[in-house]
DNA sequence: TTGTTACATTCGTAATTTTGAATATGTTTG
DNA sequence: CAAACATATTCAAAATTACGAATGTAACAA
C-alpha cells in the first residue's frame, strides 16, 4: 500500500464538495431535505423556472448524489447519503450561521413531503384514500 | 424575526464550501493541516510552481479562510479554523475514501511544520538544535 | 546600493460553468 | 389517437474561473 499523495488525493476529494457547492444545488438539497420532493414542489418553494431546477437536479443525479424515482408523470428525488445535509450543516456553522437557522429551513419529513398546490392532489390519493372503492 | 428564504440563505452557506471545493485548494488546506506551512513547503510539498500556490493562497485568504503571518522574508499560512479539515474529512467519507486515507496525508504538527529543504536551516534552529554544541 | 530570496499581484486568454430559450420525452386523460 | 401535464434535454450565449507569463514588493545580505 503505497501512500497517495496529496494532489492525488485531493482530486477526489473535491468531487462531492464541487458537486454541492453553488448557491443554487444546496437550495435544492436543503429544500429536499431529508424527505423527498417532485419538481413542481420544488418550482413552488424555490420560486425557480422548471427547466433550470432540472439542469441542477441533473447534476446532482450526475454526481450521484441525488437518486430519482417515478410514479406516473411525478418524479421525487431524495439524497442518497443525509451525510451531505451534515456537510452543509457544519458549512453553516462555519459561515457564523447558528444551527437553529439551518434546521428552521431544512425539510425533515420522511414521507411525502411535497405539498405545493400542484403535488397535493396528485399524492394524497394514492396511498390514504380507502375511502372510494366504488367505481 | 423573520424566518429565512431558502434560496436566501443558501446564499451564504455556498461561500465557504465554494471556497474550498477545488483538488488544488483541498491540497493546499491538507498541507498545512492543523500546523503552519510557508510558501516554499507547499512549492515542494505538492510541486507546483510558486506564483500559482500564491493565487490559490490569496483566493483561500479572501475566503477568510487562511491568516497569515510573516516572520522575516517567510510568510506562514495557518487555517483560521480546523473545522475546515473536518468538512474534508467528511467530503472523503462521502466519496468513499477511508478516514485513514485521509488522516494518513493531513498534516498534524502544531509547531513549525514546515520542513521543505529550503525552511528546515531557517525554522529548525529557534528551538531543537540541543544536538550539536560543539561547534 | 545592488543583488538575492521569498512571496504577491496583475493581466490576458483558455477553459469551464451558468443560465435562458427552445424543444423533447414520458405519462395520464379523454 | 390527441391533448394536457410533469419533467428532461439540448443548445448557445453570457458570466465566471483557471492558469500561465510577466512583473511587483518586502526583507535581508553584502
Amino acid at each position: 500500500m503505497k501512500k497517495p499523495s496529496i494532489p492525488n488525493l485531493s482530486e477526489k476529494l473535491a468531487a462531492p464538495l464541487n458537486a454541492i457547492a453553488s448557491p443554487q444545488r444546496i437550495a435544492i438539497l436543503l429544500a429536499i431535505g431529508k424527505g423527498e420532493a417532485c419538481v413542481c414542489h420544488l418550482e413552488t418553494a424555490l420560486g425557480w423556472r422548471q427547466a433550470y431546477i432540472s439542469q441542477h437536479l441533473m447534476a446532482l443525479r450526475k454526481a450521484d448524489i441525488l437518486q430519482d424515482r417515478r410514479e406516473g408523470r411525478y418524479v421525487y428525488y431524495r439524497l442518497k447519503n443525509a451525510s451531505y445535509l451534515d456537510l452543509i450543516l457544519d458549512s453553516a456553522t462555519l459561515s457564523g450561521l447558528s444551527a437553529e437557522t439551518i434546521s428552521s429551513i431544512i425539510n425533515t419529513e420522511t414521507y411525502p413531503s411535497c405539498e405545493c398546490p400542484h403535488c397535493v392532489p396528485a399524492v394524497i390519493p394514492v396511498g390514504s384514500l380507502t375511502v372510494k372503492t366504488s367505481s
